[in-house]
DNA sequence: CCGAATTGCTTTAAGCCTAAAATGTTTCCC
DNA sequence: GGGAAACATTTTAGGCTTAAAGCAATTCGG
């Protein structure tokens, strides 16, 4: 029985490499994150997610639907809807029914919101720009390829589970 | 006045492609976070810190002060004490006041948690190696090593502004 | 020594986040 | 048309998370 030898079949396979590369990428995240957070505490007193929820409905002039927000963040629906509720509070978005459906909410950014999101947004792209500063743009190439390389093996595997 | 068309002085510069590398690691990080958070509690009933709290202490035998855990996992303070309080609850964990330096609380894993830890993380271990499954050996090594160098990048950056 | 930092941890207040159940609305299809 | 299924959002209950302030114990400099 030559075969136990060179099929290994019995041996519980190692994934040591894949797990330690989850791990750098958590820590990488996780780092740059709690930088983002804290300068945008100090520089403009708001929190991260509500800059998220900004950014992407800066993107959107039309306003998005609550679910859509909740897609595009990959946050729960109740989630966001804590978080608008806030922004509205505090007069940055403008919330309203839609009027084909009454069942959605149509989400915009108010002209003080948008004002102060681009303002936020400038700086915060310089802070990034500054935090990846190490890498050559070969390299950002590089790690953009891969990541959307991982994140395609991600979706897949999530979607064999939950399809 | 030539400088000013070869030197790009007013040019504010264009940082886009790292944003959207930032976008993409978050992106990829926040899938597989979900994806794990998700099977971990689903197949036993844990939420995603607490296993990482117990990840932590299965490598350390003869236990950890807080201090220890919360700068491995990168997390606050209060926020550690309130886990280990639930662990500690549950079981999973013992905790003693150090003999030596009656600041420090030292913890473990007792009998039980590490068993149950074990049993847990030989299944993540699968769950991590299939989310990255596309990717080559030669891929793996290759992220490896551009996010080392993203990770240094980072913190370099972050000690420039807070040394 | 002894007071002043420093260190390790906890508490507090506020906000973020999730899963699951509940509510109201629309669509589907017979 | 009318009930069932699907959908969008909110509510609920519980846990996570942070920054900042507070409390003890230790260390350090004079």
């Amino acid at each position: 029985m030559l075969d136990s030898e060179t099929k290994a079949v019995e041996t519980p396979e190692d994934h040591a490499e894949e797990l330690r590369l989850w791990l750098r990428l958590l820590t990488c995240t996780t780092l740059i994150e709690g930088e983002v957070r804290g300068r945008l505490r100090q520089r403009f007193d708001v929190t991260l997610p509500r800059f998220d929820l900004m950014a992407q409905l800066d993107k959107a002039p039309d306003g998005m639907t609550l679910s859509d927000v909740s897609k595009r963040m990959m946050v729960s629906n109740g989630n966001v809807t804590g978080l608008v509720e806030r922004l509205v509070e505090s007069g940055h978005l403008d919330r309203r029914t839609s009027e084909t459906d009454r069942r959605v909410q149509v989400i915009r950014l108010t002209k003080l919101g948008r004002a102060e999101f681009r303002k936020m947004a400038a700086e915060h792209e310089t802070w990034i720009a500054d935090l990846f500063a190490d890498l050559t743009p070969k390299e950002v190439r590089e790690l953009m390829r891969l990541l959307a390389k991982t994140k395609a093996s991600a979706q897949k595997s999530a979607g064999r589970r939950r399809p």
